[in-house]
DNA sequence: GCTCAGTTTTAGCTTCAGCTAAAAAAATTA
DNA sequence: TAATTTTTTTAGCTGAAGCTAAAACTGAGC
């Protein structure tokens, strides 16, 4: 069966919003594809139709394995064409999602798998999230915690953000972080339980509690 | 004024009439959009309120200048699509043409001018076509005449195709013909009008008067 | 200038994906 | 438990973009 983009965009909203929340209710996928309860309600209906989800009424949304599979593609699709749009196109981190969102919908398979070895398999996004390989797995990401969790005088690597939005993105570059980059965690300030982060050549970057539990870490020795 | 996809194309289709015919007609709008002849009525009408069309009843559909920049600016993105797709995923050049279809209408400007300077600012598609400039400009191909038009002992490059169908594409392929190579015209053949056509190595290669007629070649000295 | 074949338009219908407003069910609070 | 709030569903509407069948127009041949 042949999906439409909007249908397709439903099932990554049912998946996103079962890996997050464990549960797809009405309203949140509403408000995540932008559209009204009411409308979110026929279009369950649909997928149901072709199989891609079970749905009864007001005991939210799940993804048949068909289902799965098809939102899994599509986040490797969206996730590969990110990484071309940065590596290839020079685009800026925060500025990718819209035109990958768009793309996602084009070509099948052999374009898909095409792009991915044009770009050398990669195996993460430009914001560090993992792209799911051709046949469906997700490598999940090892010991990624939320920079808010880690300890005074503990060392650690930026791997990821939790938080996508063009918005905290660009607050990231003003302050600096960028993936990749090492620091040790110097203090934390009681008052606004903000952070002092220093890199290794010494320079100081003060994280308030809302940017740290939106950068994913990786603990170094 | 946004366009859908739909729309788009339908400019596409008139802006290739007008070119090859000098007149879009309803019906030939009809085969190359995929739509009965009334849908494209009522399309010309919409088209006409947005001010890409001028368009009178029983009397063809002309493009406004706004329609032209917009056509234009289609047949550039579609051809620099194809160019990627073949330069940099190794597709084929007779399985790029669909693939280029969807992606031509993705995102704006700012896009295809990224994908532009990331291919090299490329003067023609894999076909041989001329990719208009982000200006709009679209260089004419100098000198090209149907390889149908050469005359015996002449010397010439192919340097494009008239039909870009894969079935033609796939037939060249098979006979090695390809853009960019060189060949002498050793013969023409009374009873079919099939021709002989030699490489500079000595390769021959017998040419019908039906594929001559669609391949574009430049003359040399 | 009339007739007729071909083309184009009109009228009315279909599907998709959304919407609003009201009804129904579920969850929360008193 | 009863009342109230929140969520979900139902019913019916809208706008794209297509369709068919019938009517209207155009132009070619006699």
């Amino acid at each position: 069966m042949l999906l439409s983009p909007s249908q397709e965009n439903y099932l990554k909203a049912i998946y996103k919003l079962q890996e997050d929340d464990g549960i797809a209710t009405n309203q949140a996928l509403a408000a995540m594809v932008e559209a009204t309860p009411a409308s979110v309600t026929n279009m369950l209906r649909k997928l149901t139709d072709t199989g891609y989800v079970e749905y009864e009424a007001y005991q939210g949304a799940t993804l048949t394995s068909a289902g799965r599979n098809q939102a899994v593609a599509l986040v490797r699709k969206h996730r590969l064409w990110e990484v071309f749009l940065v590596d290839k196109l020079q685009y800026d981190w925060d500025a990718v999602h819209a035109l990958a969102e768009e793309l996602e919908h084009i070509g099948g398979d052999e374009l898909i798998n095409r792009l991915d070895a044009f770009l050398g398999h990669p195996g993460f996004d430009p914001h560090g999230d993992p792209i799911p390989n051709a046949k469906g797995v997700v490598r999940v990401r090892q010991h990624a915690i939320a920079a808010s969790e880690a300890s005074v005088g503990g060392t650690f690597v930026v791997c990821g953000v939790k938080d996508s939005s063009s918005l905290f993105l660009q607050h990231l570059d003003k302050l600096n972080i960028a993936l990749g980059k090492a620091y040790t965690l110097k203090e934390c300030l009681e008052f606004d339980r903000s952070a002092v982060w220093t890199e290794q050549g010494g320079t100081c970057t003060n994280v308030s509690n809302e940017v740290a539990k939106n950068v994913l870490i990786q603990l170094t020795d």
